[in-house]
DNA sequence: TGTGGTAATGTTAACGTTAACAGAACAAAA
DNA sequence: TTTTGTTCTGTTAACGTTAACATTACCACA
């Protein structure tokens, strides 16, 4: 007990006996150990963050702004995958929970009947990140997906693409919407829409790959947008090789605006998403929930910016 | 106690009460808590992996290569980040420890004395990854960075480039070994070397602005070798900004060989490391001590793969 | 020398799970 | 009916830390 004293409330012990204390832990590289605490207090002063994917630079932005509003109030992160799949969804909020988590960061609206019932059963605060337009009946942070996708989708029919196809991987909730706001705006305007899709990943190289099968599918095509900036990139690239002037011949649009988007040849055009600001808005919330102060707002829905770069046709 | 021997172990259990507590665990949404049996054991089958960063592709292909064999084992990942500092790497080190991992994976071999002695004492396996060179006493799974680097320098001046610059940043042990290879085969050719460095993450826009400023500084520049594809690819959309031919009047090579590297135009010079299998490795050899059989080999030097694309001079 | 008060140190119990052991229930055989 | 064996269910203690309470040491002052 002096020993734990003089750890965390050194003033309550005597300056001689703290020192040889402070000797002997030295000496053996003692390191406390957590699970007694969070046991008896079933509080561990970590927050769990479950996102579908860390490879995607979206979402490493995301816990970029979640730590750097956690880790000044002295809280961990424990983070967590899914790939995107239910079922493994499932695991992680499990095993989250049983590490007695204070509280859940989520980053989807769908889930499996047995997750659904532990987050309702959670006992800790939970909220939902990424899309605003979410049905989900938590806290929700994020930005609204299909009027994004639709607004980009707009923006390039204003600027004379007429054939535009959109390119989707990941068929997540996310590019669910997406799709969605780009079907309106195409509806809207009675044109005929194509979406290309896959459960994989999406990456530059997959980019690259549609483009060739949508030349063969639809030779017609003249503008793009993609659900996520490394597919526009990809398509570009594989533009280039081919010949084909981006955008005069196809308009070419992303989603997130990454700093290679801000960086390439032509400038992308792309929807810029305020992703750390979704982390950090999290995160604060999280600490009120925690302190005790119920949050303002059940959604909180962020703006998102169209940029037009250089990879859509010029307003005329 | 017949609940907990319900859940695991059903067949010690009569259908009858099994079936009971089945539907009374379901109606409650209960969630085993792991926190007693990690004190009671001290096991937490939870390995801690300390990476520099998450934002990097390559240490999201690390964790993804150590997760594919965690997993099946019935392991959970812990995973911690530090940013490139030691002293955030030490609280790391000690928060992932006061969890009880059951084994570390560090990714660098200099640390603050404290952090030092807390991984001497772990009194749990730990292995460090990436670097093969390093000097530390522990079980190592990595490339030979410095090698790598001379050996790309080298195929660069064997290409017929001469005034080499190499773009570094995010000072860290394994970039300090490819300065250390960029400057031996400089100096065996008897060239004079060119380092431009900063503590800033690298990025496709850090890139751009190295290769303004280098051109400031040194005209004469004929090539250059990136710590990081990143750099590099920003580097080459600013020379195509300024009309600057590649590879006739600058050769530009980077470093791992992302997705994009092998997708972009030009493609792209670069040394392709074996991410992926390092994670796995250094997840069989944890899954090996834990079994109680000693690792085999002190250091694993895994091959690297010099490609040369389409961004430094052919051979003639 | 004793008294009162404060500063320093010690003791106990609790947290939720499970290994190890203990006990109860039941069926089959004598 | 009793005995024997098996199947099922119950009890206890342990893990390391800390809140809450209990005790001891020490000093100042009468």
């Amino acid at each position: 007990m002096t020993v734990s004293r003089s750890i965390r409330n050194p003033d309550q012990v005597s300056d001689t006996l703290h020192d040889r204390i402070q000797a002997a832990l030295d000496e053996l590289g003692y390191i406390p150990n957590r699970a007694p605490d969070i046991l008896s207090k079933s509080k561990s002063h970590a927050i769990g963050v479950l996102l579908p994917s860390l490879t995607n630079q979206v979402f490493a932005e995301v816990i970029r702004g979640v730590e750097s509003v956690l880790e000044p109030e002295g809280y961990q992160t424990m983070l967590a995958h899914f790939g995107y799949s239910k079922e493994v969804e499932e695991k992680r909020i499990e095993t989250l929970l049983s590490y007695n988590v204070d509280a859940l960061i989520i980053s989807d609206s769908v889930h499996t009947p047995k997750a659904q019932k532990m987050l309702e059963n959670a006992g800790v605060p939970v909220i939902e990140i990424m899309d605003s337009t979410s049905s989900s009946p938590l806290h929700i942070i994020g930005i609204d997906n299909c009027a994004a996708a639709r607004d980009m989708t707009q923006t390039m029919l204003d600027r004379g693409h007429r054939n535009i196809v959109f390119f989707a991987a990941r068929m997540d909730t996310r590019t669910l919407q997406k799709i969605k706001g780009y079907q309106q705006a195409m509806t809207q305007n009675g044109l005929k829409t194509v979406v290309k899709e896959t459960e994989k990943a999406s990456s530059f190289s997959l980019g690259a790959q549609f483009l060739d099968e949508i030349l063969q599918e639809h030779p017609e095509t003249d503008g793009i947008i993609c659900t996520n900036d490394d597919l526009a990139i990809g398509a570009i690239y594989a533009c280039q090789k081919r010949n084909i002037r981006v955008p005069e011949q196809i308009g070419m649009a992303g989603f997130h605006g990454l700093d290679i988007a801000r960086a390439m040849i032509p400038l992308l055009a792309t929807v810029i998403t305020p992703r750390e600001e979704i982390g950090r808005l999290a995160a604060k919330n999280i600490i009120q929930c925690l302190n005790g102060q119920p949050p303002q707002m059940q959604t909180v829905q962020l703006d998102y910016k169209i940029e037009c770069g250089e990879s859509i046709r010029s307003n005329k």
